[in-house]
DNA sequence: GTCTATAAGCGGATAGAC
DNA sequence: GTCTATCCGCTTATAGAC
């Protein structure tokens, strides 16, 4: 669902003028509480009263509350494959932008937060974002897997790891410490330990 | 919230027969309605219907949803500490336990998507299990950790890694592969995964 | 673009009958 | 023990005024 295009607004000339800037702070709004309430839990009536407009007045801008998740969704997918499009000279060069990606991420706990929860609550097959999940982890996962494999093929894998595992527990290490994270008031230096585990896995130096 | 002692029914004389049964029904129903659905979207009309009572009939047993939650996770807590206090003879056998309560989930999604739904909700503060979930992490991690330090006092802890990193690192992985066993549609073999780790880190043989 | 009004439904909790 | 009846609040979504 969240691929589908769920603009509504169009201006006669194809510009839009304030539009755009309501939708930007209003999916701006929504991230924040689908991040701190989950989609379900969360309420279009709560991300209205946010930006000062009513319930139906959002509606305007976003027909349905699975359209509004979809665009937040949507916007994110797009933020993080510009970083990772940007380095995409190789594998080393790879895992230091998942290390730049973590950094950024504990900047900004919203956004973990977001991951975080929806991530989990979509693992229900009914859920509106099941399939976006899904996708996103086989890709993400394929992703990294070659990654590890590249580097396997450069002999700077350790002996005895394998690729799938590798990309497995990484990805699964970086959702696992964004719990403890969050659980923690944020005490855990979550950069430090992934890059930790990297060094016990690589003979990269990710200094 | 979840440490209060909630039954409700007394017997006359301390005994009761159909109660306990009902009950029972009742924490099993919840157990997996609160698994599919995290807490804040599950209603208890629907616990109800799975066992066919009414909601209000619940009520006589479980005067409230919170009080229903946290005989859940008390039930889960108890059948989990048994398994850890039975082999507590040393670091080794605690990380067969380990791979043994893993393999045991992998059993029982149920108890998997309850643990992934529930700890990622409960990251928000305002949850009624957010402060379980912090004392129950902190309560693992230190346990974790001092295994890894009685490992590195035995020489079995391979050059360079840290009790504290390693102990966050196997609660992490273990949290992050299941969110991938559940979208993955149960293809990722969690055990396999965290021996595998484990070899990474120490020089133990938990074949 | 945003509003008011309103439909139609589900949420948990309580009172009291049986 | 379980039910019926009922309250009240909150939810999403639609229709139509301005």
């Amino acid at each position: 669902m969240p691929t589908t295009d769920t603009s509504r607004p169009r201006g006669a000339r194809g510009e839009y003028a304030k539009s755009a800037l309501r939708r930007q702070e209003i999916l701006d709004a929504a991230l924040t509480v689908f991040a701190a309430s989950g989609y379900r839990n969360a309420s279009v009536r709560e991300i209205a009263d946010r930006i000062g407009i009513t319930q139906q007045g959002l509606t305007y801008h976003f027909p349905t509350k699975d359209a509004l998740l979809a665009a937040v969704l949507r916007a994110r997918g797009e933020r993080d494959r510009a970083l990772f499009e940007a380095d995409a000279q190789g594998p080393e060069s790879h895992l230091r932008a998942v290390l730049e990606l973590l950094e950024r991420n504990q900047a900004t706990p919203g956004l973990v937060e977001l991951h975080c929860t929806l991530s989990a609550e979509a693992t229900s097959a009914d859920h509106p974002a099941h399939e976006y999940f899904q996708e996103r982890y086989a890709g993400i996962l394929g992703r990294t897997r070659q990654v590890f494999e590249e580097l396997r093929a450069q002999g700077r894998l350790r002996e005895g790891a394998d690729p799938g595992r590798c990309a497995r527990a990484l990805v699964a290490l970086m959702d696992g410490l964004q719990v403890q994270w969050l659980l923690s008031g944020k005490q855990v230096d979550m950069v430090a330990d992934v890059r930790a585990h990297l060094a016990s896995v690589t003979t990269l130096d990710l200094s």
